[in-house]
DNA sequence: CATCGAAACGCGATATATCGCGAGACAGGT
DNA sequence: ACCTGTCTCGCGATATATCGCGTTTCGATG
C-alpha cells in the first residue's frame, strides 16, 4: 500500500550518517528519524535492526551492549564509506523531503478511509454490544418482523455516507483542476459553505417535520 | 487519560482463565484479548509479560521454550485458584462487556480530537513542506507579491477541504443520530444526493464564468 | 475506625530481535 | 537490448522483556 519511503540502500547510508554524528543505540536511530520527518514517518524495529545487524557483520560499525541498551559506533571503515558517497547522502536528503510531502499527503486520504473502517467497525461492535445486553435480561421477541425502521435506516445511513464521500471527493478533485489555474476564489468557497450549510438545514428539517 | 480496562487483579484471574483453555505464549494472549474486544482493546506488552511473569512466580503457571516463543501451561495450583474464584469470573466477563463499550465511546469522541490536531499537524507540516520547496527552485522572487493568485488559490482549495470535511462530519453525524431512532429514509438519502449534486452544479459554473 | 504508607497493579513507553512478503536491483545468459 | 533468476532491501507483523508513572489495595498503626 504504502510506497517505500527509502530508496534501496539510502537507509543504510543514513543510518551511517546519522551515527557519525554521535554514537546512538536502535531506538534512539528509530526516534532520530522519526523526529526529521515529524512523526509523520517512523521506521519500524524491523525496518532498524536488521541494517544494524548487516552494518555490523560488513565492519562499518561496532556494537556494545551498554545496560539493555545495545549502542553503535561508526568504525573507521564506516567513515572511509560515508566519506566515498557523501554526494549521495544530499540527494538523499532531497528525496526525504519529498517523501515526507508525498507521505503527508498519502495520510490525509488514508485517514479517511481509516475513519471509515474504524466508524464501521464501531458501529456493528455497538451493535453486536447492543444485542449481548439486550438478549440476557428478557427478550429476542419480534424475531418475524418483516418492516424493521432500523435496518432501513440502518441502509440508508450506509448508502448516505457513500454520498457523502463521493461529493466529497468530486468537488476536491474539481477545486484542484481550478486550483492549479489560480482560479478559486475565496469567495468560491464562501459560496460552498453557505450552500453546504443550506442543505443541512434542509435534510435536517425532513426530520424534525414527522 | 483513558481509564484502566481491567481493575485491580481481573487481568490476571482473565489470564489463567485463558490459560485454562490451552496453553499460550505471550504475544498469542494479547491477540485472544485483542479478539475478544473486536480489536477496539490492546492489551501492550508490558501488561502481560509481567504479570505472566507473577504467575509464574506464585507456581500458578509454567513456562517452557519452543523456538523464540515462551509458551505459558497452567498448573493444578493455578486450577485450583481459577475453581476457587470462577464465581468473580462472570462478573468480570460482564464488566469487560460495558469497558468495551465505554472504549468504543470513549474512541468516537477522541477519534475527532485526534482528527483535529492530525489535521492542524498535516497543515502545518504541508506549510512548511512547501516553504521548503519553493526555496530551492528559482523562487523567492515575489516575496513582496502581494496577489499571487496560485498562493490564494491553494489557501482557498485548503480552506475549502475544511468546509467539505467539517459539512461531511456534521451530516453523518446528524443522519447517525437520526438513524437510531429510525428515522432515516432513502427519500432522504435522495434529497442529500440530489441538493449535493445541485451544489456541485452551482460552484463548478463560477469557474465557467471567467 | 480512620489514615497512611508500602506493595501490587495496569499500562504506555522503551528496548531488542526475527520472520516472511513483495518490490526492486543486478548479474548473467541469450 | 531483453529476459530471468537470484539477491538485496524495506517493512509490517511477530515475539519478548523491562522501566517508570499514576492508581488502587490493603494491612498496620494510631
Amino acid at each position: 500500500m504504502t510506497p517505500p519511503v527509502f530508496a534501496h540502500g539510502h537507509l543504510r547510508l543514513y543510518l551511517l550518517a546519522l551515527l557519525e554524528e554521535q554514537p546512538r543505540h536502535g531506538y534512539e536511530l528509530i526516534q532520530a528519524l522519526s523526529d526529521r520527518f515529524g512523526g509523520t514517518y517512523s521506521p519500524s524495529a524491523g525496518t532498524i535492526y536488521p541494517r544494524l545487524a548487516k552494518l555490523e557483520e560488513e565492519g562499518l560499525v561496532t556494537k556494545s551492549t551498554d545496560g539493555r541498551k545495545t549502542v553503535y559506533e561508526i568504525t573507521d571503515a564506516g567513515r572511509a564509506e560515508l566519506d566515498a558517497r557523501r554526494h549521495e547522502l544530499d540527494a538523499i536528503e532531497d528525496d526525504l523531503t519529498d517523501s515526507v510531502r508525498r507521505l503527508a499527503d498519502g495520510v490525509r486520504a488514508e485517514v479517511n478511509d481509516a475513519m471509515r473502517s474504524l466508524r464501521a467497525e464501531l458501529a456493528s461492535a455497538a451493535r453486536e454490544a447492543k444485542r449481548a445486553a439486550t438478549r440476557t435480561p428478557a427478550s429476542d421477541a419480534g424475531a418475524g418482523g418483516t418492516a424493521n425502521p432500523h435496518v432501513d435506516s440502518n441502509r440508508a445511513v450506509h448508502e448516505a455516507d457513500l454520498v457523502l464521500n463521493e461529493f466529497r471527493q468530486q468537488v476536491r478533485t474539481d477545486l484542484r483542476n481550478q486550483a492549479h489555474r489560480g482560479r478559486v476564489s475565496s469567495e468560491a468557497v464562501n459560496l460552498l459553505k453557505a450552500r453546504l450549510a443550506q442543505v443541512r438545514a434542509d435534510v435536517l428539517a425532513t426530520f424534525a417535520e414527522r
